[in-house]
DNA sequence: CCCCAGGCCGCGC
DNA sequence: GCGCGGCATGGG
């Protein structure tokens, strides 16, 4: 559907009527969720880390161990020793490396840009994109795994982090309340329909996907 | 037993 | 600049 004769227009319509059918078949998303509303920007921080490639359901154990030892503030992640904050975060797997990447954020101190971040240990595009759009506030479109293969099958070609970033944010409106929760449906489709094994029967947008189509054809 | 989960780094080429 | 192995727990 992108093909090579698909204007601008064309792709802008195609985005936003996407977004239209993720938000009438699941429902606002309101990502990200928090366990304490005071100390709701720095748990987004450690909770954008702790997700790297790992279930939130594992990522909330984590969370909660942190809060049950008293550890959850930039101070206490820096005073402690880097072995038993991985003991606490260890349910979020990686926890070695994560311990790590804990104490490299709490170093970073004065004004965010996504250059500063992304020159942090263990902040990717991702995770960086993630902590600006949702504990920042800044318009920032979020790539991740899901959405590259969704926009495979769509039938979309260039799929590298920058270009569908680039895709996401020259057409669709510079909203950050759109933006997160557009990153937030395509998750839950990739999660609900378009698996590795994807089931396309029911999926709300099988009408724009090329995979969809083929896939259904027989 | 297998595969997967809201990636990233370090290495070789 | 890209591909690949390593990192690790918990759930299906």
């Amino acid at each position: 559907m992108p093909e090579k004769n698909c204007s601008q227009k064309d792709v802008k319509n195609i985005l936003m009527e996407i977004y239209h059918l993720l938000l009438k078949h699941f429902g606002k998303q309101n990502w990200w969720p928090v366990v304490n509303k005071k100390n709701k920007r720095f748990e987004i921080i450690v909770g954008a880390i702790l997700t790297q490639n790992t279930s939130w359901k594992n990522v909330e154990k984590a969370i909660k161990n942190l809060y049950e030892n008293n550890a959850f503030s930039r101070k206490a992640i820096l005073e402690m020793p880097i072995e038993k904050l991985a003991e606490i975060i260890k349910p979020s797997g990686y926890y070695k490396q994560k311990a790590r990447k804990l104490k490299e954020i709490a170093k970073l101190k004065g004004r965010i840009t996504r250059k500063r971040l992304l020159s942090v240990w263990g902040i990717g595009k991702e995770t960086c994109d993630a902590i600006l759009l949702y504990a920042y506030d800044i318009p920032v479109f979020v790539i991740d795994a899901y959405t590259q293969r969704i926009f495979s099958r769509l039938g979309f070609k260039k799929l590298d982090y920058d270009s569908l970033q680039k895709l996401f944010e020259e057409n669709i409106p510079k909203d950050i309340e759109i933006y997160k929760e557009y990153h937030a449906l395509l998750d839950e489709l990739a999660k609900n329909y378009c698996k590795k094994i994807p089931i396309c029967e029911k999926c709300p947008i099988s009408i724009f996907c090329e995979y969809g189509r083929n896939n259904l054809k027989k």
